[in-house]
DNA sequence: TTGCTCCTCACGTCACGTGAGGTGGC
DNA sequence: TTGCTCCTCACGTCACGTGAGGTGGC
C-alpha cells in the first residue's frame, strides 16, 4: 500500500515542515537535507517521516537568521548535547542582538525627536606617548570584542612588569578599518618612563578632538562633527584615528557616564 | 584654502558617517545619495557637510534592516513630518518583529528542552458546509493579516444579513500557498440555512484532523504530525488544507487557550 | 487519458564585498 | 617624485525566487 512505508513527496514534506519546495531543493543541492531517497528514473525526491522534525528545526533556525553553513554543523553534530548547546548559544546571541536592536531603535527615535546634540571640537597636539601596545588586523564587527581582550592582556602585562600607568587607555583605528570595515587596530596603555622592549612610543600628532559622551551607540554623531569641522577648518591627513577611553567599562558600568576622546588627525589648523 | 568650502572626499565622508566607501559608491550608483559634485576630469566624488546627517540616518536605517528602496522614499520625503512619521512607523514594525523573534526563541528553546508534545490525529469526513466566503491570492507572510480583515468583513455581512452562524470560522489554504509561499486563501463563516447569492457550499471532504493547542508559533508541530500520520496511514490528495478556528482571538486574548482544528485532505483511510 | 506534481536548467534579486588594473592629487 | 587615494569594470556571495520547458504518476 502506498505511503505505508512512511515516505513523503516533496510537496507533502513541504506542507509538513513549512519549508518551500524551492528551499527543499536548495537544501538537497547543498547537502544540508538530502531526501531519504531519489527515484532513479524520474528524479522524484522522497523524504522519510524521521526527517520532519529535523527539517522543522532547520526552518526555525533559518527564521532566526542562522546561516545555512552554521545550521549544517549544528544539525550534523555527533551527539544531541553538543547540538543543543550550539543552538542555545545561538539563541543567546539572538537575545544580545535583540537588545542591540532595541538600543538602536531608541537612539534613532531620540535623535529624530530631539535633534542632534551640539558637539564641541578643539584642535590640539597630543604629545608623544610611551605605551604598551598590541596590534592586529581585524574586522570592524569584531573590533570591540578584540579591544576588550587586548586591554585585559595589556593591564595584566602592566601589573606583571610593575609599571605605572600614565593616562587613559586608547586605541588607533586605521583608515581602512573604517572605510573598508577591515584593517589594523592597535590597543595601547600609556605607561610612565622606560618599559624597555615591550613599549612603543606613539609619535606626537596634531588632532581635531571631540569628547564623546555616553555609549558607543551614538558615536557616529561625534565622528560626524569631527569630519565636518575638519572639512571646514583644517586639512585632514592620513594616519589612524585615535580614541582615548577617559571613562569606560572598567571605571563604571553606567554607559551614560562614559567619556571617549575621539582624535582625527589633521595637518594644519586654520584660525578658529 | 582647500576644505574651506566644507566638502569631504569619499574617504573622509566614510569616516564621518560609518558607511564603507563601497557602500557610498553603491548609493551613488542607485541614486540614493549622490555626492554634491563629481570632478569631471578624475571622477572623484565630493560630499558636502550637509550630507553627513543624511548619510548617518541612512546608515542607522540600514542597521535596522530597512531596504534601500524604502530608505529612498523616506529620505526623499517632501516634508520632515512625513519623513519622521515613516521612520517611526518602521521603528514600530521593528518592535513587533523583536517580540516575534523573542517568541520564536522561547518556543524553540522549549521544544529543545522538553521535546515535542504528542499530537493526536483522527480521520473524519467533514460534511458539506454552507458559508459566507471571501477568497484571494495572497503571499504567506500576509496571510494572517488578510484573514483578520476578511473575518471582520464576513462577520459584518452576517450581521447585516441577519444570518445565524453555524460553527467556527475557518479558512482554506491552497497547496501552492504553503509550497510556494503564494496562492489562494479563502476565509469562511458557516451560516445556518440558505443565505442566497452571498453563500457558497463547501463540499463534504475526508480529512486527517488534529487540534492545535496554543498560539500559531508552534503550528508546524501539528502540521508535521498530520503529514507523518497521512504518510503512514492514508493517501494524501490534492485540495486545500482547512483550518477551523474553534477558539481564537475573538473569544479570548489568551493565546494559550486558543484551539485550531487543522484538516489535511486524504483519499482513503487505512484501518487504525 | 487528463491534469497535477515533480523535474532541471538558467537567470534574477538584494546589498554590497572582492579583487584587478589603472589614474589623479597633494 | 613618491605613494596614497580614488576610479571603473567584472565577478562573487547568500539563500533562495522566478519563470521556461518538459516529463512522470495516480
Amino acid at each position: 500500500m502506498p505511503g505505508m512505508d512512511g515516505e513523503l513527496s516533496i510537496g507533502a514534506f513541504s506542507r509538513a515542515t513549512f519549508l518551500s519546495v524551492k528551499a527543499l531543493r536548495h537544501y538537497h543541492e547543498i547537502g544540508l537535507l538530502p531526501p531519504e531517497s531519489v527515484s532513479p528514473g524520474s528524479g522524484y525526491r522522497r523524504y522519510s517521516v524521521e526527517q520532519v522534525p529535523i527539517a522543522q528545526v532547520i526552518r526555525r533556525l533559518r527564521d532566526l537568521g542562522m546561516p545555512l553553513g552554521e545550521i549544517a554543523t549544528v544539525v550534523q553534530a555527533a551527539d544531541v548535547d553538543t547540538r543543543n548547546a550550539a543552538i542555545i548559544a545561538h539563541l543567546e546571541r539572538m537575545e544580545d542582538e535583540l537588545a542591540q536592536t532595541r538600543a538602536t531603535v531608541a537612539s534613532l527615535r531620540a535623535l529624530l525627536e530631539h535633534g542632534p546634540a551640539p558637539i564641541a571640537v578643539e584642535y590640539r597636539t597630543v604629545p608623544e606617548t610611551a605605551a604598551l601596545v598590541i596590534g592586529e588586523e581585524v574586522g570592524l564587527a569584531d573590533a570591540f570584542g578584540w579591544l576588550d581582550a587586548a586591554f585585559a592582556e595589556l593591564r595584566a602585562a602592566v601589573g606583571a612588569l610593575g609599571l605605572e600607568r600614565a593616562g587613559a587607555d586608547g586605541a588607533l583605528f586605521a583608515s581602512a578599518l573604517l572605510e573598508e570595515e577591515r584593517g589594523e587596530l592597535v590597543a595601547f596603555v600609556p605607561v610612565v618612563g622606560d618599559a624597555g622592549e615591550r613599549a612603543r612610543i606613539l609619535p606626537a600628532t596634531e588632532y581635531a578632538v571631540a569628547v564623546h559622551h555616553g555609549s558607543f551607540e551614538d558615536l557616529d554623531q561625534t565622528f560626524g562633527a569631527l569630519g565636518v569641522a575638519v572639512a571646514q577648518r583644517a586639512i585632514g591627513v592620513q594616519g589612524p584615528i585615535r580614541e582615548n577611553y577617559l571613562v569606560g567599562a572598567p571605571e563604571t558600568t553606567d554607559t551614560a557616564a562614559h567619556r571617549t576622546e575621539v582624535c582625527w588627525p589633521v595637518f594644519q589648523v586654520a584660525p578658529d
